[in-house]
DNA sequence: CATTATAGCTTGCATTATGCAAGCTATATA
DNA sequence: TATATAGCTTGCATAATGCAAGCTATAATG
């Protein structure tokens, strides 16, 4: 079975299916937070992706509806990447992500960068919370409480 | 390499690092939702998770402080797995994965989890919103705008 | 007490995805 | 004309997963 095959239609699954390998999100991270747009760009990033999963991941992301690749106004070598608004959609994970992996990493991140992140968890829902006391008091969202 | 060796010290890369393979999070929303919290209750997940794997996934999981293995309280064969504070701190990336699952999956959900979503989406944040305006403009969050 | 079932873990092999290196085509630049 | 760049493709080694089987300790059943 390959791991994008339809394992259920639980929707944290789909996600998962779609966009839940090691790198499509880095890209999406590159678009969102950098405001990257072409091949080299994406190339470029930190974690060093290879040429070969670059593109895998872009024809990956854009056969699913969400980036859209457009051709380059003057340099006919090159495209353009950009986010759908299925793409956008995203940006709350994403936005997720980077609190949680700001919080926990004991490398810690610039000024910048922190004061985004205390922005983020200002504004975290009252239904997280709500979601995490039911857990932490042994319940859980869709189930019965067990003790 | 690894698909857990530290390719950087980016937020986003940290977390998917961490939590990014294909079955943690199924594991981490099966506590979440529907509140699991044995072995055997994580093996008849409707994605059929193999033992393997799962020993895996949990003993990993359990290793970067995200869950808690004790013994139950009355069946010595058994253990509880419950999410710490770390593991908390996942909730809101739960929420935001299964609201854009359950807007893009073709296959529509129960009531009950739709109006979840709703309420997701309801107290999605200023921040979420002012994001996808200005990647949306063609600007990003830490880059210059482009267009 | 003997038998059978269950919880969780381990192993072995086939398949799939990624890491890495190299090279290829078309276009741009000098 | 020569060289550099953008993006894509291929081949091989490694890592992770799918699948099947079996193993140990404990629980339940007669």
């Amino acid at each position: 079975m390959k791991r994008t095959d339809t394992k259920s239609h639980c929707p944290v699954n789909f996600t998962l299916e779609l966009i839940g390998d090691p790198w499509s999100l880095l890209v999406l991270r590159d678009i969102v937070f950098f405001g990257k747009q072409t091949f080299k760009e994406f190339l470029d990033s930190s974690e060093r992706i290879t040429t070969s999963v670059l593109t895998s991941r872009l024809s990956n992301l854009e056969k699913h509806g969400i980036l859209t690749k457009q051709p380059h106004a003057t340099d006919l070598r090159s495209s353009l990447y950009r986010l759908t608004e299925k793409g956008l959609g995203l940006v709350p994970m994403l936005l997720a992500m980077m609190e949680w992996g700001t919080t926990y990493d004991a490398k810690s991140a610039g000024r910048r960068k922190k004061d985004f992140v205390e922005r983020i968890k200002a504004e975290q829902s009252a239904l997280s919370f709500e979601v995490q006391n039911i857990v932490r008091a042994g319940g859980s969202v869709f189930g019965e409480p067990r003790q």
